[in-house]
RNA sequence: GGGCGGGUAGUUCAGUGGGAGAACGUCUGCUUGACACGCAGAAGGUCGUAAGUUCAAUUCUUAUCCCGCCCA
């Protein structure tokens, strides 16, 4: 491209897709063992393989691929492995309102023909995702993909489970789960999420079967009654002392239930009497057993009451069924009074309907023993969490674990491997089918209906994508993998499951690290949902604003751990940050066109040194800060960087050099030093936005392949230049004094002013003696300097800085009013600052204990302030009519 | 009820035991040969409240209020 069809605004649309085939084309995000080099590995977290690209993941992505292709150009073995997952009920339920939608359902269809219908839904939309991920600049190993369900990962997790079966870990038992009407299926404890409700708390009369008298019981789910089977209050409650032992009859049911007695029990909350339904809560169910209650199942899988709630009541609704009840009991006389109260009530996290707890037999993983070691591995930091204090948040978690239920009742997933036998019953684990059963010798065998919970097969993620159960090199090379990123939302679901799973079966933790980031949150805070309809597609916005600039702003402003706010203005902010790199780039590239990229440059100048040492400090900077993972921060340095001082001074000043009259060796030095610290530049930036500054790599002189193998910029010692740092400090500072003059008083931008410079110290003159030429063309003015101006001019502008009293002459234009109110107010901050440091130096406390460099810096301070003082009041007795 | 995070400029957020920062917004002035998605300049903050530790606290400790999240 000619560099004057350049244009002057960056327009990603025309870049971005280009350049990422061109790296995947060219298997640059591939990679294969070397033995002699060290690796870097993360796995993707994998999204949901018929889903759709939603914020979280950007930033999820986002982050990955700043470490990915940080470590690549770092010279790591750097493998990022993509891959998607099968998401049982969401994908299930899917395919089922497909069906719906035909007038079908899946139980017309039979298993087998739905589950065809399912992985051909899987193939339809199975790759949308992850041309979303390649939009986003993911470079992760394509080569490597992986599915949860493809051959590898089912061997894994029927290997798995077989294992931990054998090992007494997986066992099958009648036990009260979390069943969700709509999804048809039982879901895991942490599947299932409290919202506060309101609702009411009805207060039942309960007759005692002889004699006089009743208990109050209190409820919030007075249609379970229908399936009590004992009342319970607390041992030492003496309300109920002679209670206990006796018989009560429920009402509107007849049957007799015992009155018992358990700890349980809080005497303290309601009326101390609690109903116990042994099928229908989690608690009750506890009590039950303790107690070797009956277990009457009163509510069906459909959220309905069955046949044991009497013929009454059978086949309403709960919640209708709720209703009438409460009419009944009322009429009954046994209702004394309904409170308002807000309680938690479990709601499904996929579909949020109202869980039922409920009593069925179920597949279960023993999690204590596993527990144990994970444990271990957090607090001897074998695993690290980053922000550390998600580790307290995972043990407290793993600490107080319970057994964690992994059947489904969907068809979607992987299949139980366990065969029953109907003529003995007897129960075989098997990764193949089992046609003849081992105890009886019978064949009529049938496999288990369920599914595994898809977390099970995630939990497997870093060693299967790897080749596990075979013994693969990769698995040898890369496990355990470096840092695994993800949200904090699912530190229970995933993270903590892998960890046991990797301690289990590889006996090492799958990931050093965990990464872990907040959630991208709408502009006004709240989480993006599809109910509230505030979500925003990452996909439309790189269309209007491009990847880089998505990315840019998910990773600034924001710290690990914490949540983001996602708004347009922060988004226009990283869009014109681009932009701003596209036009200095631009302007690089517009004056190269003699430049034949040689040997060393010769004698560089002031600004030439100082913006390669200010280099050196940045890629020193960035590399620490992604070491810390403090990414935002590190993408922040390199905004400050480009925009403060690249563009707005380094570029300023290589203007005279280039289009001014200056020799070519000038020139060409200048050339040099702008090519050399953008191309830098562009290097320590490419994590962040790979497509632009891959765009612009490939324009400058001495590119190569791409810049995403090209080495990280290390920050160079001996190109540190603390002097010419200072020097440039002083220039900047007084040409900034003029500028503020020039403002306060209006002077027009195209007119030039005089400025006399009064600097008594003869280094600091000599510095302003060499660095006039920049100070007269950034602000503009005719520079005169002096030892010590022997008439100081009445009608001038006055600043002060760094040692140096600067004077612009403005015959006509000076208001002796309001420059004396100008001084009159930069005094007052000054007689201020002096005060504090003073204070300081005067306090025997802060003389005699604090660290002699904070000392001396103070010292420091005082001397500049009271010099600048001291010029300032002399300023103002001169503008009041003294003389200088 | 327990735990965690947050409360800093008008807004959104960084940051720090020793002179309070950015972006956006606001105000002033600019068609300055890269960029108006820009340039130059400016205004704007008792760093939630109260105690404590310290020579020194916005930063550390404790209490407290408000907001959010997680767990029970």
């Amino acid at each position: 491209m000619a560099i004057k069809d350049i244009p002057s605004t960056y327009d990603p649309r025309s870049v971005e897709d280009r350049w990422y085939s061109y790296w995947e084309k060219s298997s640059f995000f591939h990679t294969e063992v070397k033995p002699e080099q060290e690796p870097f590995c993360i796995v993707m977290p994998p999204p949901n393989v018929t889903g759709q690209l939603h914020m979280g993941h950007a930033l999820d992505i986002t982050l990955q691929d700043i470490l990915t292709r940080w470590r690549r150009m770092q010279g790591y073995n750097t493998l990022w492995v993509p891959g998607t997952d099968h998401a049982g009920i969401a994908t299930q339920a899917k395919v089922e309102e497909q069906l719906a939608r035909e007038g079908s359902s899946r139980y017309e269809l039979g298993r087998e023909e739905f589950l065809k219908r399912a992985w051909a839904w899987k193939v339809q939309y199975g790759d949308r995702i992850t041309t979303q991920l390649r939009r986003l600049g993911a470079s992760c190993d394509w080569q490597r993909e992986r599915f949860t369900m493809d051959k590898g990962c089912s061997e894994a997790v029927l290997e798995v489970f077989i294992k931990l079966y054998e090992r007494g870990l997986i066992y099958r038992d009648y036990y009260i789960t979390n069943w969700c009407p709509k999804c048809q299926t039982t879901i895991s404890d942490i599947e299932v999420e409290h919202l506060e409700k309101p609702g009411h708390f009805y207060h039942l009369k309960y007759p005692f079967k002889d004699g006089e008298g009743f208990i109050v019981v209190a409820t919030t789910r007075p249609e379970t009654m229908l399936g009590d089977t004992a009342v319970a209050v607390h041992p030492g409650d003496g309300r109920y002392a002679g209670a206990v032992g006796k018989k009560l009859v429920l009402p509107l049911v007849g049957r007799e239930v015992p009155v018992i007695a358990d700890e349980y029990v809080d005497p303290s909350f309601g009326t101390g009497a609690v109903k116990i339904t042994p099928a229908h809560d989690p608690n009750d169910f506890e009590v039950g057993h303790r107690h070797g209650l009956p277990q009457v199942i009163v509510i069906d899988k459909e959220g309905k009451m069955s046949a044991e709630a009497g013929p009454r009541y059978q086949g309403l609704e709960r919640y209708d069924c709720r209703k009438k009840i409460v009419r009944d009991l009322e009429a009954g006389g046994y209702l004394l009074k309904t409170e308002d109260l807000t309680h938690g009530v479990g709601h499904c996290y996929r579909c949020n309907t109202v869980i039922e707890p409920m009593l069925s037999r179920q597949w279960f993983v023993k999690m204590k023993p596993l527990a144990e070691q994970a444990i271990i591995a957090a607090k001897t930091a074998d695993v690290r969490f980053i922000p550390e204090r998600f580790t307290k948040i995972y043990l407290g978690w793993m600490e107080n674990i319970r057994d964690w239920c992994i059947s489904r009742q969907l068809w979607w997933g992987h299949r139980i491997p366990v065969w029953y036998c109907e003529d003995c019953d007897e129960m075989v684990a098997s990764k193949k089918p089992v046609s003849q059963c081992p105890k009886c010798g019978g064949t009529d065998l049938k496999q288990d209906p369920d599914v595994l919970d898809t977390w099970f097969s995630s939990a497997l993620w870093p060693f299967s994508t790897l080749g596990w159960p075979k013994q693969t090199v990769d698995l040898a090379y890369y496990y355990p993998t470096s840092v695994l990123v993800t949200g904090r939302d699912i530190i229970f679901f995933w993270v903590a499951r892998m960890i046991f799973s990797g301690l289990a079966f590889m006996s090492s933790v799958p990931f050093r690290e965990v990464f872990i980031h907040g959630l991208v949150l709408d502009a006004l805070g709240r989480k993006m949902s599809k109910s509230l309809g505030n979500g925003v597609d990452p996909i439309d916005v790189i269309e209007s604003y491009g990847a880089d600039s998505l990315r840019f702003m998910l990773v600034t402003g924001n710290t690990p751990g914490n949540d983001l706010r996602f708004n347009f203005e922060k988004l226009e902010g990283a869009r014109n940050f681009a932009n701003k790199l596209w036009n200095a780039s631009r302007f690089v590239l517009m004056n190269l066109e003699d430049f034949e990229p040689g040997g060393r440059p010769g004698q560089y100048t002031l600004a030439d040194r100082w913006i390669i040492s200010r280099f050196q400090a940045v890629a020193g900077d960035v590399t620490s800060l992604l070491e810390a993972y403090e990414l935002g921060e590190a993408a922040r340095v390199l905004y400050e960087f480009i925009w403060n001082e690249f563009c707005d001074w380094y570029i300023e000043l290589a203007k005279s050099r280039l289009y001014g009259k200056t020799t070519p060796q000038d020139r060409y030095i200048a050339q040099y030093v702008l090519t050399a610290v953008l191309k830098g530049t562009l290097e320590l930036l490419h994590p962040f936005m790979p497509f632009i500054t891959e765009e612009i790599w490939q324009h400058l002189p001495g590119r190569g392949l791409t810049v995403m193998r090209a080495s990280w910029p290390d920050a160079r010692k001996e190109l540190v230049d603390l002097e010419a740092e200072y020097e440039m400090g002083v220039l900047m500072e007084v040409t900034k004094a003029i500028r503020h003059v020039r403002s306060e008083m209006n002077v027009p931008p195209g007119r030039l002013v005089e400025a006399l410079l009064e600097v008594p110290l003869d280094m600091t003159r000599a510095v302003l003696e060499r660095g006039t030429g920049y100070i007269q063309g950034l602000a503009n003015a005719r520079i005169t300097i002096f030892q010590a101006l022997k008439e100081k001019p009445e009608q001038a502008a006055h600043a002060v800085t760094r040692g140096v009293e600067v004077f612009v002459p403005l015959k006509g234009l000076i208001d002796i009013e309001k420059e004396t109110a100008r001084l009159q107010k930069e005094l007052a901050a000054l007689e201020k600052d002096l005060a504090r440091v003073r204070g300081k130096l005067n306090n025997q406390g802060f003389l005699g204990k604090a660290p002699a460099d904070v000392i001396e810096k103070e010292r420091k301070k005082e001397e500049e302030f009271s010099g600048r003082q001291s010029a300032v009041r002399e300023r103002l007795y001169m503008l009041a009519g003294g003389r200088g």
